[in-house]
DNA sequence: CTTCTTAATACCTTAAAGGTATTAAGAAGC
DNA sequence: GCTTCTTAATACCTTTAAGGTATTAAGAAG
């Protein structure tokens, strides 16, 4: 079977003549001839009935004509496919976010990417920093979003967005009537500290700005994420220190308050992280929209709503 | 796009190595990857990433290999089928009946071709002589049921069965409780003819075997059909001869009784007619039935039951 | 019966698929 | 770090089959 000679048959079918049939193809009648006849041959079905006139269907013929329409509307449809995975348009793409990652940047790209890229479709697995990099390193899955990552040989990062660090404290202490609060008063209260492991991690991050602003301190409790350690400060544990993008977490007991006066890093990194030899077309397309993201973000970073979902 | 270059696709996507997949093949590789490669450029995709161990899919490539066995099992399909049509044993037989035909042997034929040809689309319409050839000439219909046809120059016939002809009597008249009826007795009972247009038709063929038996009948009534006939019968109207099959049709009043001493050719025949031209095999493989079922009834002209249905 | 049309046949030309020999490039082993 | 193995890619020739030209065969129209 030959798709040269479907689509011949499919010009004889519709011109009824081999003569106007070898026109519309640029061929000469005898080579034609010749085609249908093997078509037929190969079937072991007349597909014509040969009139002084012309050529005429048989039943078996209409029948053919109509999956011979079938077999190239499907091989269209494989091109058109294919051609769009090959551009990264459709697909399948396995993405990792940690828990509070549902909040702030992370959404909007992924609303950004799926506005844009419509028909790939997007699976979010909620992972932690160590099995995002052995999801990736076993192809679970492409992407992962998380803060704080030490280099490694294999894997590649993009940075998402900066975003400052808030003080969550509770209703009831005195500093909460207070605008801002200075970051070394953070020294006098108990502070609750997450995730526990996974190390580099938020817990280091906290404890070098505290030594940057000269005082070692005073570790409350260490949780093992976001949410629960703001229930703590509701409960009134102490205090801890979020990221602003995770301060729409309202909590009745709970307010979050900008610092001031407060170390240069007092801030933490989202980045993504990806194989460094992934080269999918899909994961390029994401990682596009995530470099967009960004540069459009920088330049808004006056704006504090800019930050929020 | 060629089914060639899709085929060595698929084996080099199942092996993931050109030389092995070219063995398969049983070409030597640099053909397969030059097909493999102008494939490639057609489809403006990559689809596969070389590495020192083989050939490895894209994510493009995954999809395409999923499409391309869609489209061969669409080939595959559209040749059985194409194949089926060819042999008539696909398609769809479009058949005009009379009226009472729904009695006798035609459901008996119907079946059996249904049997053998299940996948044939068999539609029945009602038509009468007239209009059956019109349909005929018309490729309407590609076969009809009658009787008494006249010889046309483009339309065939074949016999289907031939019938006895008994008589239908309202219980009430004297002869009712005779066993059999002689021919000639007829000249006496007024009697109702059908159908009343299409000539040579039902009405001729009695009147000419009264005059045959040496007696000019009585006519009652011209009717249209055979059921409107006996229903006249069993009003008291008078009696009417019928084919022995239609006798299935038991109506209060009226009992059917069998000719004796009738001229030789008090039956009448059952044919089906068709275009002289058409060759479908559809229409040629149930001629085949129609002459099987005949030839069989012939050895069984002795056992009555066997003409009904 | 001739003339027109149609598809089919015979024979040659050309384009493209296939084959052989070789190269380039990366991985594995010493 | 070099050689050796593997792999796919390239260069060039051969063969197959598709396409072209000329002609024929067969049926319809005049």
């Amino acid at each position: 079977m030959d798709l040269r000679k479907l689509k011949y048959f499919k010009v004889v079918a519709d011109e009824k003549h081999i003569g106007r049939a070898a026109k519309i193809l640029h061929i000469s009648q005898p080579p034609l001839t010749r085609q249908i006849h093997q078509l037929e041959e190969e079937l072991e079905v007349k597909l014509f009935n040969r009139t002084p006139k012309g050529m005429d269907l048989t039943d078996a013929g209409i029948l053919f004509r109509e999956e011979v329409n079938n077999i190239f509307g499907l091989i269209e449809q494989a091109t058109e496919r294919t051609q769009k995975a090959g551009q990264g348009r459709l697909g399948r793409l396995d993405i990792a976010i940690f828990g509070s990652g549902i909040m702030g940047d992370i959404p909007k790209i992924l609303l950004a990417f799926k506005e844009r890229y419509p028909e790939v479709n997007v699976v979010l697995h909620t992972m932690g920093k160590g099995e995002q990099i052995n999801a990736l390193r076993q192809k679970r899955i492409s992407l992962g979003f998380n803060r704080l990552l030490a280099p490694l040989p294999d894997i590649d990062s993009e940075l998402v967005a900066i975003e400052e660090l808030v003080l969550a404290i509770n209703t009831n202490h005195p500093m909460a009537s207070l605008p801002a609060i200075p970051f070394t008063k953070i020294s006098d209260i108990p502070l609750i500290l997450f995730p526990a492991s996974n190390r580099p991690n938020f817990i280091d991050k906290t404890i070098r700005l505290c030594q940057l602003a000269g005082f070692t301190p005073n570790i409350s409790q260490e949780v093992g994420d976001a949410v629960t350690s703001i229930a703590l400060v509701a409960s009134g544990f102490g205090a801890c220190l979020i990221p602003k993008s995770a301060s729409v977490l309202t909590i009745p007991g709970v307010v979050y308050k900008s610092l001031i006066e407060a170390p240069d890093e007092t801030e933490v990194d989202l980045s993504c992280i990806f194989r460094k030899e992934d080269t999918s077309p899909l994961l390029r397309a994401f990682l596009d929209i995530v470099i967009e993201y960004r540069t459009a973000n920088e330049k808004l970073t006056d704006d504090p709503e800019s930050n929020f979902f």
